[in-house]
Parts: structure tokens; sequence; C-alpha cells
DNA sequence: TTCGTAATTGGAACCGGTTCCAATTGTGCA
DNA sequence: TGCACAATTGGAACCGGTTCCAATTACGAA
């Protein structure tokens, strides 16, 4: 007994095939009378219709893909969870492709854009390079980026321009003058315009308070924990280190937290760290930092994308989602000595 | 211009569409000749044979399910990376259905298993009832669970009788005599079978020491550092409170954590606190905790639903996996002044 | 009662693959 | 050269839906 199919409801309820599918599409040119009997047929043979069936016929996939490097970041797991509420209830099904290397997300960016794949791509935290964005464009692929940007496509991007605005107001504010960022860079093909936007933000700060930025300030490695770590050892150890760190990434906080307590260092007292994100552990582990909405960004990019697939805009929409500045016990005035030094 | 179908490149290459599809399968039985006519026809074309219309041919969706509660709990994002890694590298698409809420779980429980949606399941923390294992078994459909136990299934599980046995062990030697359990009983329908194994192991251990367990020394509540952090304040106010705690998670042992210093305790000379599972921040934390192969179940997980799905096996098969004391910073022997008491 | 129009209905054709069977071509051997 | 059999090949039928058009039925007006 292998499940029914719409020509045996048909058959049961002694209509045609055609009203069976009207019946299934709520479509109003069928008599209720028509209606009941087609109803009984389908709960008597607990009929439902192959969804594979329907997508060859409607030519469409009612699948959507998702593109991210999803588990070397806690935040684009969060994103994703907001993605998935949205798609859970819509008849979208949700593919998820991770990227953990270079080669997974060449292979891809090549073979998911089909149209025959899926019916629209969410992208997190990755900048499609050209070839991607014209092999996107070619097949008319409705997309949505989230925590990135690039004019060719709608997307739900943060704005972390007044992020790192907000990171070095609230440092300038407790009388910090020298100020260490620590950021990612990764591979190239990986995104780094946030980490960009961030600094941006945070050197416009630092600029308007009458602070020269200082390269020398800046490091930048790979995205974990431990490349932090060595990346505040080596700003720590410049002539006059900063007394304060701003890391693009709540990861990269507690790597330079770390670095700092191994350094026999205190926090805030001897050195303040702000982070960004604001990932779950961060409140746990007490963590000043920028919160973005990880999870909204998720709501509004899966929701984004299911009404472009539903209607194409004729031109790319943007989101922008603010920042938040949470205080909580990393960061405070700078030591005593060093206030004296600077005044 | 749409795509092109199998039709146009028979048409292109000369030959039949029964012909082009043996290339496209690779069947042996075509001449060299002939294919690489085919071949040239496809690249000329730029051809992608599409996958739905492959799939309802074949009969298969071609596609495997993950239910579980992804974002609750960062072990399962990480058994879902392992899962991941062997989907993305096969033909297989991997669609996730979150489980956040009691509701979600009944819908996905009920609507996904069907063979026209996918062709195996797995099920990630999340123990089915037995409605569910009915209409599983109905269906026929190739199901893997991971980190749950059930007889009608194949499983990837986790020795947490000796994981218990393990922490207990370790608090055991060094010297502890009174030992609190917090675990997270969450709604019945949930996971807690890991929790009581864990339980089972840990007990066995103390009674092999010639030590009763006493249940007021057990806490249970929801999964949540919060939650926790209430249980050991609890624990910990009892007329003779332990000197060591066992969390049944590492997120679970934060909360303990978090609680010991609330009360001014320090960790691990007054009070040691072990956890489980060894998650990323568990290290940085310099948490004491039995560690189990995450990723690793993951990856024997979805290896093995695939191979159930192309040969379905005549009894469920169970995958073992080991775990592993892992030694940090949150254990030591119980204070002085307690030792002396014991004796 | 009759006719015209609107409301329903049936089912062929189609979506783009795979598979199977019959037909055609090729090969080896007497 | 002729024949038996193996190797290739073509394409109808099928997977299970949707859609569109022609046919049938229902209904109100004359």
């Amino acid at each position: 007994m292998s499940t029914a199919t719409i020509r045996d409801v048909a058959k049961i309820a002694g209509v045609g095939i055609g009203t069976v599918s009207r019946v299934l599409n709520d479509s109003p040119d069928v008599s209720e009378r028509t209606r009941l009997k087609v109803l009984s047929a389908i709960e008597a043979l607990d009929y439902t219709p192959n969804p594979i069936a329907r997508r060859l016929s409607l030519g469409k996939t009612l699948t959507v893909g998702v593109i991210a490097p999803f588990f070397t970041r806690p935040s684009v797991v969060e994103r994703l969870r907001g993605i998935e509420n949205v798609l859970g209830a819509s008849e979208y099904d949700l593919i998820v492709f991770n990227v953990e290397t270079v080669a997974r997300r060449d292979a891809y960016f090549r073979d998911v854009p089909r149209r025959e794949r899926v019916d629209g791509l969410l992208i997190i935290s990755l900048l499609p390079d050209e070839e991607d964005v014209q092999r996107l464009r070619r097949a008319q692929m409705p997309v949505v980026l989230v925590d990135i940007s690039h004019p060719a496509f709608s997307r739900v991007s943060i704005d972390d321009v007044a992020g790192g605005r907000l990171a070095a107001e609230h440092l300038l504010a407790l009388g910090h003058r020298r100020i260490g960022f620590v950021s990612d860079y990764e591979d190239p093909s990986f995104d780094f315009t946030a980490n960009n936007r961030r600094l941006q933000g945070f050197r416009t700060a630092l600029e308007a308070a009458g602070i020269a930025w200082h390269y020398r300030y800046h490091a930048a490695g790979r995205h974990s924990l431990a490349s932090a770590r060595e990346m505040a050892h080596r700003l720590m150890q410049l002539p006059a280190p900063p007394t304060a760190i701003f890391a693009a990434s709540d990861t990269l906080a507690f790597g330079v937290l770390e670095a700092v307590q191994e350094m026999g260092l205190t926090v805030p007292d001897e050195v303040s760290v702000i982070g960004y994100d604001d990932i779950e552990v961060a409140e746990y582990l007490q963590l000043t930092t920028i919160r973005q909405s990880l999870f909204e960004s998720g709501v509004k990019g899966g929701r984004l994308l299911l009404r472009e697939i539903r209607l194409p805009p004729s031109t790319p929409e943007e989101i922008l989602l603010p920042t938040e500045l949470v205080v909580r016990e990393t960061t405070a005035p700078p030591a005593r000595s060093e206030r004296t030094i600077r005044r």
C-alpha cells in the first residue's frame, strides 16, 4: 500500500482530478457539495499531496537556501534561528549550507544559485565576489544578504558605523585616550566589511574628540579567541599601551580578556574591554559590548526574502538595524596614574 | 531564455533522451563516441538536470531532515555541524527543523515524517513519543536518533552512564563525600533520558564508594543558566550543603558557578563544580567537565542515516560514543574543615 | 418552455527527469 | 557471405501534481 495520489482521491470521490486539485488549492470554483465529497475522500485515504510533484508542476522549488559560516561564529547561529523562525511557519523549506572552508564556499556559491534548486537565497556574513554576483543576477535569483552589504542585492545590514561610534564614545566618556582595536581579517573572501564599518565609526568618534588614530593600535588576525589573545598581547606591549581595547566581536573580546589577565592586569581597573554582538555568554561574563539584534536580523531577512520571491523588487531594498551600548563590568575609567599622565 | 531540458540536449546532440539520461547517470551502455557528442551538447547549453524532476521520477526526495532544539543548547549546534559536514558532501540536501516550543515540536513530528518529504530523518536530543514512533514506523522512514535512545530506531548515543561515573569518580578521588546533582527536566516530551543515564552512572559510582545517594541533593529545573543558578542556591542552603556539584550540562554548570560566587564562596577551594559536554566556552572558562564528542556524534549519525537510506537494516544499530574527563580549574579537594569533619 | 450566460466539472497536456522494451546497429564465427 | 547474439539506441510511458480549455449543468429571464 503505497501512498495515495490525486487520481485515487478523484476515483473515490467520483470526480475528476482537476476538481480535487481545485479543492486542495482552495479554489472558489467548486460547489460546496463536491468539496465535501472530495474532502471526505481525502480523509478516508489519509491523502497528502506529494510536494515534489507539486514543485515540478509549479516550476518552483518551494525551498530557500541559506549560505553562511554558521558554526565558526555564535552570532551567525542566532541569525539562523531568526530565519528558521520565519521560514518554519511558511510553506518554504530551509536548506542550510555551512561554509567553513574556502573550497566549500566556492562550491556552494557555484552550485546552489540555480533556479532549479532554490527559489531564493539568504547569504549571511559572506561577501559574494563579482563572479558570484554575476551568476546570481543572471539566474535572476532573489537574494537577501544579512550582515553584509552589496549594492546589487537587498540586505539587512547592521548600523556598524554607529556601533563603532558607540563603543568609542563610551570609552572616551570614561576618560580613555589610547584605545586599541582588535578585529579579524580571515580570508579576504570572507566578511570583513562589517569590521571596516565598525572601525570607521570608531575612528570618526575618536577624531571628533580630537584624538588621532594610530594604526599601531589596530590588530587584525583570525577570528578566534586564541588569535585575539595574541593580538592583545602585542597591543599591550607597545611603548604606550592602550588603556582600553575595542574588539570587533565578543569572541575576540574574550581572547583579549584572557590576555589581559595573563599579563596580571585587572579588568576593568587597569584595562577596559568592550566587545561587539552581545552573544549569550556575554551577559554571563559581564562583558560590556555593543548589542546588535542578531535574531531580528534573521527574522527581517527571512521576511524580506519571502516578499521578494513573491514580488521581485525593481531595486534592492536595504533594512538597517540599530546597535545599542550595553554597559556591564569590563569597562571603567582608566587607572589613576593614566589619568594624571594624560593631563 | 529559460533553462535547457534534457530534450534540448538530445536534439542538439542528435540522440534520444534516453541516451542523454544514460550519459548523465554514467551508464556503461553508451559508446564513447555518443558520450562525447552528448557531453559537448551539455557543455554548449550549460545544462544541469533539474533535481526536482529527477526526484519525482526516482520517487526519492534526496533530502534529509533534522529535527532538533538547535538553539536552546550549544551542544546541539555542534552536532548539527557534524551532520552538515557529512551531508554537504553527499547528494542529499539538509533541511533543518528547529524546535523551541512544544507546538513546533508536535507540528514537525506530525508533518515531516512523510516519505514524500524526506528520505530520512535525524532527531537530536528529542525523544519521540509512542504515537510519533508508530507514525515513523508506519511510514517506514529511516530514522537515526542522536543523543537519545529508543529501541525502535538506530541511534548514536553517548555513554552517559560512563560519563556520570567519571564525574563521580573524579570528585570522589578528590575527597568529596556530599555531592549535588543539577539537571534539567523541561517538558517531559523533551529529552531527559540522557540526564537520567548520567545520574545513574553517578549514583552507581557513589554507591560503589559506600556513599548513599540522597534525593535532596538532586535539583531539576529548566535548561538555562538562570534556572541552574536558583537550583544551586537551594542546594547550597541545605543543612549539610554539598562540597561539590555535578551539573548535567556546561550551561547548567555556568549557572552553578554564578550562584556559588554570589554566595561569596570560591571555586574550587570551597566548592567544586563539574559540567558535561565540553562546549567551546568551557575551555575558556576553565571548567572541569565531561567531554563528549559532539561534532563526531553528528558525523556518525549522518553517515549511519545515509547508509540506512540505501540499505534499510533489519534491526536498529546502536553506536556508542565514549566520554572523557577533562580536568580544568573548577574542581579541587574539599576545604580543610570539610575533610576534618568527615573523618 | 426556451434560451443565454454563469457556474462547475472532467481530463488532456504539461513540468523534466528515469526506465524499460523494442528496434537498430555491430561483431564474431561458421 | 550469412546468421546468431551482443551492444547501442530511441522514445513511450510514467512519476503526481497544476492548468487550461472544452463540455456539461444550473439558473434566471423572457
